[in-house]
DNA sequence: TATATAATTTAGGCTCTCCTAAATTTATAA
DNA sequence: TTATAAATTTAGGAGAGCCTAAATTATATA
């Protein structure tokens, strides 16, 4: 398979909104676009015109597009990448969902494969929903070991030693307290849903998913 | 002070490039960044007079350019920027070198102050050495949004949202059946003295002191 | 069905970023 | 010092991505 020239910003975004605005099989209308991207309606018949010739889009003058098969996986790629990025910068930076979208937006097109499947196993995407649907249907395999995982993503009876904990420094010195600093080891003893209940040589403490996120264990 | 447009890029990429070049108070040359960058002379050129018209750079003809105190600054913040980008990938993420500078040199120019920021507490191995050092350099303020107080401490009326819950998992299981678990949000009614009166959406319940201390609320 | 209105495309223009080729300036060496 | 080589800039061109205005096609209504 020819290794394809990257696609610019501009071309992965009008392929991002083609996506998102389509609806029951119906072809996607220029002045949608238009609205949508923020660009005139000519830009976007322009735009469109190219990504038909980049068979990413059946174009059909006057009626709108839709995605092909080509330009459907492209969009799944841009999709997920836009949403671990949101995720990793709201759940784990604690960025603004505002900005956060607007930064993961500019980023999803410059992640390369390694990097987007190295980040989704960061995040430890509820495996049984996103990750292993998405894996399948662009075929990402899922067996990297991590030296480095957010406690929340951390399995169940593991032990671990604590590498970082950030956000603020209030945090870090509410768990220093409880013997929960960088270079101290712990286990995690349950986790359900959102409860991380965790035990250290000072006893244990149960702890949300948030705060879990932003413990950083190295196993 | 007038906002900027965003620099592109390529014109980032250029400053950055300088930069990196920059030795002992001398001029950069052109055939020198026309290497560095893999871009034409002549191409070279037309970027750096832009730079020029923006104050970024001063350029002389014929004699090359260096960065203005305002370019410098720009340089600063990518070089920076490039750094922690480049740390989380190898360092967290485990990404491959070369891979994580293709990135970072990528992505440094789509990050927000506020996130860059974020992640280089993140990553903020010493506060006081380069991050500090670095907020004083570019002007980044140090400030904190998030506050965690065990319940005792919390005021009358005010709502927040339990964080952690310390001590046994007795305790904390206790707290579960009334619907104070990890994530949840509750109000403090009343507090007088030992008894805190709180109320959540699955009731009320007054609690001592001594349990107040060990409910961690975020506001 | 005919015509007015709305949607879309085409035409042409602009800037940015890249290029090659030619002209110009600076540096080097006989 | 002057001719030649090297470095640099200017000139002019191309494509991407944006625009406005004009032309074209589709649609909705009387």
């Amino acid at each position: 398979m020819a290794e394809m020239d990257a696609l610019s910003e501009s071309a992965e975004m009008m392929i991002k909104n083609i996506n998102q605005l389509a609806a029951d099989e119906k072809r996607v209308r220029t002045s949608d676009l238009a609205t949508k991207t923020k660009l005139k309606p000519a830009t976007v018949t322009e735009m469109i015109q190219r990504l038909g010739d980049l068979g990413l889009v059946d174009y059909e003058p006057y009626h709108g597009v839709h995605l092909t098969k080509q330009g459907q996986h492209v969009a799944d790629v841009i999709e997920h990448r836009f949403n671990i990025l949101e995720r990793f910068l709201t759940e784990i930076l604690g960025v603004d969902r505002d900005e956060a979208s607007e930064v993961a937006c500019r980023m999803e097109h410059v992640l390369t494969r390694d990097v987007e499947h190295k980040l989704t196993t960061f995040l430890g995407v509820d495996p049984q929903k996103e990750s292993e649907l998405f894996c399948h249907k662009i075929n990402i395999k899922s067996d990297v070991e991590h030296k480095y995982l957010p406690l929340s993503n951390f399995k169940k009876g593991k032990k671990g030693t604590v590498k970082l904990v950030f956000e603020s420094n209030e945090l870090a010195d509410l768990l220093e307290t409880k013997g929960i600093i960088p270079g101290s080891s712990l286990l995690l003893k349950e986790s359900n849903n959102n409860v991380y209940t965790i035990q250290n040589n000072e006893g244990e403490l149960s702890i949300d998913r948030e705060t879990a996120s932003k413990i950083i264990i190295q196993n």
